[in-house]
DNA sequence: TTCATGGAAGCTGAATACAGTTGAATCGAA
DNA sequence: TTCGATTCAACTGTATTCAGCTTCCATGAA
C-alpha cells in the first residue's frame, strides 16, 4: 500500500472499494474498524476517513453508533443502477465533442477487435469492457458527470461480479458496441448514446440468473 | 449545532457546505483546520471527515500537505454545471411513477402560486425554487439518482446565489415552472422532462451578468 | 424453559498527541 | 541590494487515547 504523495485514505478508500466488489467484503456485514486498520496496516484515522468517503458514494452505509456496513444486497437496487449508469454514460457521450470521438475510434476498434479474441478464447471480458467504456468517454469535458460516473460504477460492479451473464451476454455487448462504432462514425451521436444507453439497459436483464 | 443521534460530521459538513454556498468561505480559499474546528466547537476528526465527504463531492478540493481548499469560481464549470443537474433532474422526472406525479400536482401549483405571490411583492424565490423542485422529483423512487441530485446541487448554488438573474429570471422560471405542470396534467413526461431541462439550461444564460 | 437483568468486553465517535511537511521570515554572503 | 540557505512556527496527516454506547453472555426469577 501507500502510494507516494496521495494520502492514506486514497488506497484504502480504492482497496476497500475493491473488497465490496469482489465480494471479499460480503453484502451486509458490518466492518470492524480495529480489525481491518490493523489488517491494513494503518491506523483508525484514515481508515474511517476512508469510509465516510465511500459512504458518502452510497457504497458503505453509516449507521450511528454502529459504524459502517455493507449495504445488502438488493436486485431492485441493481435493476434502478444499471439504467442510471446507462443514462450518465450516454450523457457524457453527448457531450463528447464529435471530433474528439472520431479520433478515439480506432483505439476503439483495436480495443472491440481485442475482445473478441478473448471472447472466442473464452476469456474473461469484464476488465476489458470496463477499459472500453472508460475509453469511449475519456474526452467528455464534463469532469462533474465523468466523477459521477467513476464513484457510481462500483455500486453497480458489485452485481455485476454477481450476475456474469457468460459468453451470451459478452456476445451481445460486443455487437452493441459494434454498433456504438457505427454511429459514431456515422457521426449520429443520438443514435450511439442510445445503443449506449441499451447496453447498459442489457445487463440488467442478466440480474438474477447465472449466479457464480 | 449537533443534531440527536446523527455523528457530528453531518452537522459540519451541512454548515460548511451553507459556508461555501454563501461565500463565507470564499472561492481559492484554504481551510484552516485547527481554526474552523475551534470555530465551529468541535475537534479536528469530525471536521476532518466533514471535509473528506465535501472533497469527495466535488465542493472542496483536497491537496496532498496541503489540506483543503474551495475550488475558485469557474464560469466554464459553472456553465456545464447548470445542463447536468438539468439532466439529472430530467431523469428523476422520467422515472417518477405518473400517477405519483398527478399526486404531487396540487401542492406543486400552490407552491408556484405562492411563488408568484412573492416575486410580485419582489422578493426572493431561491428558496421556494429549491423548494419547488425538491417536491417535484420528491416521488422519484431511484434513491442514487436523487443523491446524485443532492449532492451535485450546492456545486451549482455557489454560481446561483452569484448570479442571482433578478426578477426576470425569475418570472421566466415560472414560466417554465406552469408549462411543466401543464404537460404533467397532460400526463407527457418527456415534454415536462424537456421544460424541466430547459429550466436549468436557461439558468446558466444569466451567468456573469448581474453579480451582486 | 423462557424471559428479564446486570455487567463486562468490545466497538464506535470524538478528542488529543505526535510526526513530518510546508512556507515564510531571518540571516548571511556575494 | 539581492539571492540563497537556514531555521522555526504553523499546519496537515496519522496515531493514540478516552468516553460513551452496544452487544452479548451469564445469572436468576417466573
Amino acid at each position: 500500500m501507500s502510494q507516494s504523495g496521495a494520502p492514506l485514505r486514497r488506497d484504502v478508500a480504492e482497496h476497500i472499494t475493491g473488497r465490496i466488489v469482489d465480494g471479499r467484503l460480503p453484502a451486509a456485514a458490518r466492518v470492524n474498524e480495529v480489525h481491518l486498520a490493523a489488517e491494513l496496516g494503518v491506523s483508525r484515522t484514515p481508515l474511517r476517513e476512508a469510509l465516510v468517503e465511500l459512504a458518502d458514494r452510497g457504497l458503505l452505509v453509516a449507521e450511528p453508533n454502529r459504524g459502517f456496513r455493507v449495504p445488502p444486497l438488493d436486485l431492485d437496487e441493481a435493476r434502478k443502477l444499471y439504467p442510471l449508469v446507462g443514462e450518465l454514460e450516454a450523457l457524457a457521450l453527448r457531450w463528447t465533442a464529435p471530433q474528439d470521438l472520431l479520433g478515439l475510434l480506432d483505439r476503439l476498434e483495436q480495443q472491440a477487435e481485442q475482445m473478441e479474441a478473448v471472447l472466442e478464447g473464452g476469456g474473461d471480458l469484464s476488465v476489458l469492457d470496463d477499459n472500453w467504456h472508460g475509453l469511449l468517454l475519456s474526452a467528455c469535458a464534463n469532469a462533474h458527470l465523468m466523477r459521477l460516473i467513476v464513484q457510481t460504477k462500483p455500486l453497480l460492479k458489485r452485481y455485476d461480479v454477481l450476475y456474469f451473464g457468460g459468453p451470451e451476454r459478452a456476445r451481445r455487448s460486443l455487437d452493441e458496441h459494434r454498433r456504438i462504432l457505427a454511429a459514431i462514425r456515422a457521426q449520429d451521436l443520438n443514435e450511439a448514446a442510445r445503443q449506449l444507453t441499451q447496453n447498459w439497459a442489457n445487463g440488467a436483464a442478466y440480474l438474477g440468473c447465472r449466479p457464480r
